[in-house]
DNA sequence: TTGTACGCGTTATCAA
DNA sequence: TTGATAACGCGTACAA
């Protein structure tokens, strides 16, 4: 790869002037100008960014850490956050953690050697401890760590209600509500508070059951949709934490020759591109994925920019009626 | 952030005797190293990795660049070749190039301005002639460049044999096959030829649809299989080029109201995590992902010290016989 | 066993 | 309008 100093000498200047032409600074002479763009082309040099990088103090990479990019909501966030970062001139650097604690804080340590300009954070297994060590902008993806870390989430207290109010208006009368893990802290906890009080109010049997912390493995969904069934037979609705463990209790409920939505009805959460794409089609609850990752971006970008952010981010969820109640 | 010279100032030696006990390199008493040691937990200190790329020359990072990361293939993936890579050291830039030309070519310039060790590419619209002008380390997805460039792929040939000839064994009389577009330079395309060959071979009647460049529009798949239903009302078999068509095809079988698998079936291709999710779950040509991962890290990495490495990287594909056969 | 000095590729400051 | 030089943070000869 060639260097500025190649460039400087071909062209029979300085690396100073090549410097200069590169940045647009300062009086240059059409002349040498036009050279050093000549021989930039004929040696198709490129500015080493790591140099840049390491001088300006800023490395224009952001680091996002999510459970991993193969769950169909992170790989739908991560694709919008890689777009809209590639729009302001920052490259993404990826990192899945599994959800295992020990990975979090490790891949929090490459990023910051990598001097990364910020870090996006939407695995959260880690204590709030460990966030005071890392003296960089962050923005978190659904849980609130303290009062200054701003973080982005959707109203999901209202996608909780509204996915049992359903529930009930279409005439179940014994529910379940089958989410991540609780003793993780995440706002995605107040769908079960929702589920909750909801039922509770309206007067409704309910059962809450938690997935194991390693949120991927759809067989374990199955397991636990079946022991749920046979545990409690006349169950007849199901409030699913995500598409993916709704389309699992779709795959069950076959199984188990239950007709849906006349003997149970489903509600899923996320509205991630399979649930419109399985049949039947998901009823689900719709987070606005694309604006969340806006969001998060230009809130990650302002405090770069030391300009001021609001702490609280919660966007609107909305229900997407479909087949399954 | 702290550097090494804090590190050296406050443990009253010189940044080279930092530098050894960070790198664990000549002779250093123990009790200066557990001093320097101990002022390095105390200021929290990180290496600059900027710093020390720039001077060895090598990053470590890799560039990845896929479609898009929402896709399921190419979300697990990103998944494995992000684990495998950090199991190695190395870190993934991530790069959704939408399969679109000027993107891929601008990726492929940020990614050297980067300094990456090496790029793998699974996005494939750019012309032959423009890897040429990248001087690294490259390794493709399912596609051939050149002699030298080595790529992965699954067999692609006996993929759509397989599948043709499910289709066929099972009773279909009248079968299509929808796939990428053809115009793309891609193995997959070896799939077609299968198709084609075995229909042909057997006398079956078939046809070929291809779709738009631009992938991940379920919506489009729909349309495209309804006015092949329309055009063909008596087609008995859909050979899908991906998971997600296949579910598209299920979608719209259940709209016509044919029964799958009596009227209609149905084979997927990838084996993604869908497959097996959704309802009837799809029966489907498995490409062995983890271990193509697998082997691209271990190919580039083979290069990147300049070790030989075989160009041509072919894994068998199985089929998943499931419910829509 | 530890320190001095230089270079990695770039940009900004100051001089010419 | 252009050039020489220091600095960004780190690692390694070479010297002490």
């Amino acid at each position: 790869m060639p260097t500025i100093k190649d460039v400087a000498e071909k062209a029979g200047v300085t690396v100073t002037t090549v410097s200069r032409v590169l940045n647009n600074r300062g009086y240059i002479s059409e002349a040498t100008r036009n050279k050093v763009y000549r021989v930039m082309k004929e040696l198709d040099y490129q500015p080493n960014e790591l140099a840049r990088s390491l001088f300006r103090g800023k490395s224009n990479l952001i680091g996002l850490i999510i459970p991993t990019v193969s769950h169909p909501f992170f790989g739908e966030l991560s694709a919008y956050i890689e777009g809209y970062a590639h729009s302001k001139g920052y490259k993404i650097l990826l990192c899945n953690s599994q959800l295992e604690r020990e990975k979090e804080i490790e891949y929090i340590d490459m990023l910051k050697r990598h001097q990364v300009d910020g870090i996006i954070m939407a695995s959260h297994t880690i204590e709030v401890d460990e966030y005071s060590k890392v003296n960089l902008p962050i923005v978190t993806f659904d849980r609130r760590i303290k009062e200054k870390i701003p973080y982005v989430s959707s109203d999901n207290y209202q996608g909780g209600k509204l996915a049992t109010n359903l529930l009930i208006d279409k005439g179940c009368k014994q529910i379940a509500h089958i989410c991540g893990n609780l003793s993780l802290d995440l706002l995605a906890n107040k769908r079960n508070e929702a589920f909750v009080a909801t039922a509770q109010e309206r007067g409704i049997k309910f059962h809450t059951v938690q997935t194991e912390i390693n949120v991927f493995e759809t067989k374990q969904y199955e397991r636990l949709i079946l022991e749920l069934f046979s545990e409690h037979p006349n169950l007849d609705g199901i409030f699913a934490s995500s598409d993916l463990i709704a389309a699992s209790a779709i795959k069950i409920c076959y199984q188990l020759k239950k007709e849906i939505p006349d003997e149970v009805r489903i509600v899923g959460y996320d509205d991630t591109n399979i649930a419109s794409l399985v049949t039947p089609q998901i009823t689900t609850i719709r987070q606005p994925i694309e604006m969340m990752s806006k969001l998060a971006m230009e809130l990650l970008i302002k405090q770069m920019n030391e300009e001021k952010v609001t702490v609280e981010n919660i966007l609107p969820v909305t229900l997407q009626e479909r087949e399954t109640t």
